[in-house]
DNA sequence: CAGTGAGCGAGCTTCCGCTTGACTT
């Protein structure tokens, strides 16, 4: 017999609360929710007013069948779920699914895990908040209907296997018209002008000052005329001006936030981020990874407190309290912060290591002090014009939290302006060293990273920090979105200088455009989000879930009965989910690009069963016409850029380039990648080296002979005893090739010295291994 | 391992949010 039973959702919160509390006490965790709508069908029956089909998935059973067991034997049973519209669901849903009774079942909340509030928690009990549940059960309910309606026809009209919802929709809507931005973008080309000017001061001692004209100057011919004018124009120091200004630490992480700066800082995509957070969290070293807070405990605060006071003494010192500027939060949780602030460092490897570095950091630069900074401005005039040169200098009056905590930003930084001014007053006269002009371009908005994408999604109030990591890979699962590298391009810009007198042109070259890990909408992310926009324009709307949000919010207060709302919400949804699936016309993405010069069919291309295709010649049922010719468009081809000439290329394949040894030469694209077939034999084209479309036969008979050749060291040993079993040199090495298996040579083995017996012993070692896995 | 794309129809796919392991290489 136990006395207490305490039901929280995470094992390891299980166990560090369990020290908290005395023998009386057990406690358990529920792992997240323990019920869910159906899977089978809908989960809803929508004609008894929507009432919920709940079933305990298969992964829960276990946890309800030693909940159960458990609850029979305790006297108390303290339902201590998280503070939030989930859960207090889960909550509930326990108490449906242990048939827990009113008189002995308890619910509990605290938002730190200290003996005080867990104690106080304790004496604080209530009971269930049916409102919240209710608020929970509509939000559950919308996100089936709307993600088990739209999905089906999606599956009708587009292509099997797809998926639509209220977050990832939105999510690849954002991703969709960056991309269409950027296409779209058309670069506007100007000036700026900079000028290095020497300055004496009153010992005569010369001084070199840079300077830019703030403006942009929009044609070459302007620049021209200005430069002229500078050939004669005096330059003078007309002002000079001083600020102060400060600089604020950020917040301790969220998940969003964490997921951020984890990505720019250390590299990590958000889903390594979580993975390495939550081995973080379950060694006892942070607090909780999910959650929207930037709240620090009294105890935390107090530990953190004492850090900056040792390490850099209470100049440096300064508690505050932040507020979350996200609407949506619902703060069931602190932020993610060192779970011993006065632990700087810890054990583990090394992704381990850094990311708790960031953190901790973190978390202490936000309790020390503002940094200050003098920001100094010097306007210099031009004689005979009404431009104005501008210096400008930043010193660091006060480091303060800068110490110790730079955040970075998505933002290419300022490169001008910083540092330290030379000494200078009003009235001083500035000889020119030279003026630069510098063609410069505007840049199109940049692509989403995953953890930017998060950012975003955050501020429009989509999705929750339990899911940022899934949905994100999601959408690139389904093939809406695909994170790549791009290759910059080389582009021409103008510079101008004036040195001397002389105005000397030159024409430069830069690269520019390079990206890294960034989010593209593939063809049928593109064609997905179009048709979801043209038919459910409402979900698809930026603020749908802001809107939504308010509804559930005045279901938690009780203002609004959830089943009124829902039913509101499927009056007007269903009937267009009815219109779409009958009326609208399948959507492939067809495009029309015009016709082939050679035989005058359509060109057109549009997305097949297996991917985006181009195609010439309708598709027609009578037998007398030919049937349409089609190619797949290449990786990285986009069915709205393509061109006609990119479209028919893609049919000069297979292509016969000649002979060799008597037999032929074909060249085409297969599933991996551009080969050579000859002598019903493969052989791989290189990549980046090698354009099935221009390759010629000398190069591809080279290509065989050097595949030829490493076939030939193959094989290090065959043996006479069975002739399916060799041993072959392999990409990673030697390995052992038996019927179809491989097994990996032991290292430090010579490959040569096995005999028949030896590779036979290490083959049934290892079938044996797997047999019978050990713990 | 080295393209496939007609049309028919069976049977499959799918959401968001809360939580961990269980898997494979």
């Amino acid at each position: 017999m136990i006395d207490n039973l305490v039901i929280v959702e995470s094992p390891a919160k299980a166990r560090t609360i369990e020290k908290f509390l005395g023998k009386e006490f057990q406690v358990k965790s529920s792992m997240g929710h323990i019920r869910d709508l159906s899977k089978k069908d809908l989960g809803i029956d929508i004609k008894s007013r929507y009432k919920p089909k709940y079933i305990i998935p298969d992964d829960k059973k276990k946890v309800v069948s030693e909940l159960k067991k458990l609850v029979k034997e305790a006297k108390t049973v303290w339902l201590a779920s998280d503070e939030d519209r989930e859960g207090e669901a889960i909550a509930w849903h326990l108490c449906e699914a242990l048939n827990l009774n009113k008189e002995n079942t308890r619910r509990i909340v605290f938002h730190e895990i200290t003996r005080n509030a867990i104690t106080n928690a304790i004496k604080n009990h209530r009971g269930i908040d049916y409102n919240l549940v209710d608020a929970q059960q509509a939000r559950r309910i919308l996100d089936r209907l709307v993600g088990f309606e739209l999905s089906p026809i999606l599956w009708k009209k587009v292509k099997p296997a797809l998926s639509a919802g209220r977050v990832q929709s939105v999510a690849v809507r954002l991703i969709v018209e960056r991309e269409r931005e950027i296409l779209n973008f058309k670069y506007i080309s100007y000036f700026k002008i900079s000028a290095i000017f020497k300055v004496k001061d009153k010992n005569n001692r010369i001084y070199e000052l840079k300077a830019e004209i703030q403006d942009k100057i929009e044609s070459e011919k302007e620049v021209l005329e200005l430069l002229e004018k500078f050939k004669i124009a005096t330059f003078t120091i007309t002002d000079i001006t001083k600020k102060p200004s400060r600089k604020t630490p950020s917040p301790p992480f969220t998940t969003s936030t964490l997921q951020q700066e984890a990505s720019r800082k250390l590299g990590f995509s958000v889903s390594q981020t979580m993975t390495i957070a939550q081995r973080l969290y379950e060694a006892g070293k942070i607090t909780y990874m999910r959650t929207d807070s930037v709240n620090l405990s009294d105890t935390a605060l107090h530990a953190v407190k004492e850090v900056v006071s040792r390490e850099y003494g209470d100049k440096y010192l300064n508690i505050r309290k932040y507020k979350t500027k996200s609407k949506s939060a619902q703060e069931a949780h602190e932020a993610i912060r060192p779970a011993y602030p006065a632990k700087q460092t810890i054990s583990g490897n090394n992704a381990e290591k850094k990311l708790y570095d960031l953190i901790w950091k973190r978390t202490i630069a936000s309790q020390m002090s503002d940094a200050l900074i003098e920001k100094t401005t010097v306007t210099i005039d031009i004689s005979n014009a009404n431009e104005k040169f501008l210096a400008t200098g930043e010193i660091l009056t006060f480091d303060g939290f800068l110490k110790l905590y730079i955040e970075s930003t998505d933002d290419e930084v300022d490169e001008n302006s910083k540092g330290l001014l030379p000494p200078l007053s009003v009235n001083d006269l500035l000889i020119p060293v030279t003026i630069t002009a510098t063609e410069k371009f505007t840049s199109h908005p940049p692509r989403y990273t995953e953890a930017s994408l998060v950012k975003k999604l955050e501020e429009l109030g989509i999705g929750r920090p339990s899911t940022y990591a899934p949905t994100i890979s999601t959408i690139q699962q389904r093939g809406y979105v695909i994170k790549q590298d791009k290759a910059g391009y080389e582009r021409k810009y103008i510079l101008l200088e004036l040195t001397d007198n002389n105005i000397n042109k030159e024409v430069n070259t830069e690269y520019v455009g390079t990206v890294k890990a960034k989010l593209f909408p593939d063809n049928i992310g593109m064609i997905v989000n179009d048709f979801l926009v043209r038919y459910f324009s409402d979900i698809l709307n930026y603020n749908f879930t802001a809107t939504i949000e308010e509804e559930f919010d005045e279901i938690a207060s009780g203002k609004k009965n959830w089943t009124d709302m829902i039913d509101r919400f499927y009056k007007q949804f269903h009937p267009k989910v009815v219109t779409t699936l009958t009326k609208s016309e399948p959507s492939k993405g067809d495009r029309h690009l015009g016709e082939d010069p050679e035989t005058g069919k359509p060109v057109i291309v549009k997305m097949g069963r297996y991917g985006a295709m181009a195609q010439i010649g309708e598709n027609t049922s009578k037998d007398n016409e030919e049937k349409p010719r089609f190619a797949s468009l290449r990786k990285g081809q986009n069915m709205e850029s393509i061109t006609l000439e990119e479209a028919l290329q893609l049919f000069s394949l297979p292509r016969n380039i000649g002979q060799f040894d008597g037999k032929d030469l074909i060249v085409s694209i297969g599933r991996f990648g551009p080969y050579i077939k000859h002598d019903s034999k493969f052989y791989s084209l290189k990549k980046g080296v090698d354009d099935p479309y221009s390759i010629d036969i000398e190069r591809a008979v080279e290509i065989i002979k050097e595949k030829q050749e490493k076939d030939k060291n193959k094989i290090i040993k065959s043996f006479k005893e069975e002739p399916e079993l060799m041993i072959l040199n392999g990409r990673w090495g030697p390995y052992i090739t038996y019927k179809k298996k491989n097994f990996r040579v032991p290292k430090k083995t010579d490959p040569n010295s096995l005999s028949y017996e030896d590779c036979i012993k290490i083959i049934k070692e290892v079938e044996e291994r797997k047999k019978s896995p050990e713990k």
